[in-house]
DNA sequence: GACCAGAATTGGTCAATACCACTTCTTTGT
DNA sequence: ACAAAGAAGTGGTATTGACCAATTCTGGTC
C-alpha cells in the first residue's frame, strides 16, 4: 500500500470526525502531521475531492462536503424533474445568439450548415446550486423573436408548445460518462475533471421535423440515473422496441 | 495559460502526427524537449490519457490509442448486448465464493446479514477486450451447486431460468458516472481514474422475491447509453410509469 | 463605525531529483 | 539452439523547495 493510499485513509477518518461544512486542516499542516509530502497529500485529497467527500476553495480551505444526494435523474425536462423532488429549479442564461449551424449541428438538425440556429447556453440550478450546463440549438426559423427573458424560469418545451405551436414527438438521447473540462468546471463551480454525465439529445415533431439538439453536462456528484426494469419479449429475434423508453414532459398529445 | 496546458497542446500535435498504436517519446525525453518538468508533462499526458487519446503501459511506453468507438450500450444482458452488435462476448470469472451477505447486500437482497450469498466477480469481454467488471450477489439458497464453469460463455439469466426455474420479473437499476479505482483499473486494464459508468441493479421474480444484486463498472471509453424518447402523458400530475423502461433479456413471459 | 490597503493564510502550479516496479531486450551459460 | 539471468529503459510514486493566485483577516484611516 502506497503512502498516498495510506494518507487517503487517514484523511477519510478525519472527515468522519468532522461535520459537513467544516474545514480540514491546511495542506501544509496536514502533510507534516501525516508524514508525507504535500504533493502526496494533495494527490490523496484530490481523490477524495473527485469522489465527492471534500470541496476545495482556493485561498480559503478544503471543506467536508455534503454526502452525495441519493438523487434520481428523471430523463425528462429539467424543470419538472426538480419540481418533482421538491427543489426549486432556476436557470441562468449564459449565452443566447443566432449563429450559422456549422457542419456538426447542421447534421443533427438536418439543416444546411449556413442556416441560422439559435444557440442557447444555460446554467441549470436547483435550490440555487448548480446542477447542469445545457447547450441548446434550435433552427432559428422555428423560434422567431426568442429572447433570453423567455427562458427564465419557464420550461423550454412549454414555450415551444404555447407560443410556437411546436410539440415534441420523438427524440433520441445518448448518455456517456465524462469529466468536466475547464469551461464546464468554471460554470458549474466544480473542480476540473469532475465525473459528469454527458447527455446529447435530439428531438423532432411527430412529422419528423427536427426541433432541437441539446448537449447537457450533469454534475456526477449530484445525479444518478434510475431505471425501472420490466421484462419484454423479443420479436423475430430482434428488439423492436426502444432500448430505453423515456418520459418526455407531460404533453397532452404525442 | 499554464505550462501544463501548453504541454498538452504540444503533445496533441504530436499525437496527430502519429499512427494509432505508435508510442510517443519517453516521458524523460519529452519533458526536456518541451522544456517542462516531468511532473508537468505527466499531468498533461494524464489529461490526454483520461480523454482517451493515449494509453499508458507500465514499463513499455505511452501509445496513441484508437478513437472512441461510437458504441451503444443496451440496457440488457451483456451477452445479448454484445451479440447484437456483432461482437463475441466472453467472460472470465475472477472470484466465486459463498459468503455472508453483510449489512449492505442483505438490505438489497432482503435477506439476513448472516445468510449466505454467492458472490461472483466477472470480467466481461467483447472480442477479447475488457469491457466491464460485474460483481454479482445471489442468495445461496436460490442457486445450489453453482460453479464457475456454469458461467463461462453463458448468460446468467438463461442459467437461472433453465436450471433453477427462476424468471426475472422486475428490476431497478441506477446508473451514475464515476472513475475507476485501483482494483477496477487493474482488472479492466485501464488507467486509474478513468471515466466509467457504475451500474447497480437489483432484480426480482414476478412474485417479488429478490434474485440478485449486481454492481457493474463499465468502461467509459467504450460505452454509451442510448435512449429513444417518445412522449407520454402524465396522469393526475404524476408519472405512473417508470422513468425509463428497460428491455430485459428475451424471456417468453414477464 | 465604515471603508480600504496590505499582510497573512490557503490552495494551485512547477522544478529538480531520487527511487521503485514492470517490460523488454541483450547477454551469457549450458 | 535454448533458456535463464541480468541490464537497460519505461512509466509510477514520492520528496523537497519554491513561487503564484485567490481569499480572508487585520489594522489603519477617514
Amino acid at each position: 500500500m502506497g503512502k498516498q493510499d495510506e494518507a487517503r485513509e487517514r484523511v477519510l477518518d478525519l472527515i468522519e470526525s468532522l461535520q459537513v461544512g467544516q474545514a480540514i486542516p491546511p495542506e501544509r499542516q496536514l502533510c507534516v502531521r501525516l508524514g508525507v509530502s504535500r504533493l502526496t497529500l494533495r494527490a490523496a485529497v484530490d481523490q477524495l475531492v473527485q469522489e465527492g467527500y471534500l470541496v476545495r476553495r482556493h485561498g480559503s480551505g478544503t471543506f467536508v462536503s455534503q454526502p452525495k444526494i441519493a438523487q434520481q435523474l428523471a430523463l425528462t425536462s429539467f424543470t419538472e424533474d426538480m419540481v418533482r423532488r421538491g427543489m426549486v429549479p432556476s436557470s441562468r442564461t449564459l449565452e443566447l445568439a443566432v449563429v450559422p449551424a456549422g457542419a456538426r449541428i447542421a447534421r443533427r438538425l438536418q439543416v444546411s450548415p449556413e442556416d441560422p440556429v439559435v444557440k442557447i447556453r444555460r446554467l441549470r440550478l436547483a435550490d440555487g446550486e448548480s446542477m447542469a450546463i445545457e447547450t441548446l440549438h434550435v433552427p432559428a426559423a422555428l423560434v422567431p423573436g426568442l429572447t433570453a427573458a423567455d427562458l427564465e424560469g419557464k420550461s423550454f418545451y412549454e414555450l415551444l408548445e404555447h407560443r410556437y405551436g411546436i410539440v415534441i414527438g420523438y427524440g433520441q438521447q445518448t448518455i456517456e460518462p465524462t469529466v468536466t473540462n475547464e469551461e464546464e468546471s468554471a460554470d458549474l463551480g466544480v473542480p476540473l475533471h469532475s465525473p459528469a454525465l454527458l447527455f446529447e439529445r435530439t428531438t423532432s415533431t411527430e412529422a419528423g421535423r427536427m426541433v432541437e439538439f441539446v448537449r447537457s453536462i450533469y454534475r456526477g456528484d449530484r445525479y444518478r440515473l434510475v431505471a425501472e426494469l420490466s421484462p419484454q419479449r423479443a420479436r423475430n429475434g430482434r428488439y423492436s422496441q426502444p432500448l430505453a423508453q423515456l418520459v418526455v414532459r407531460g404533453h397532452e398529445e404525442g
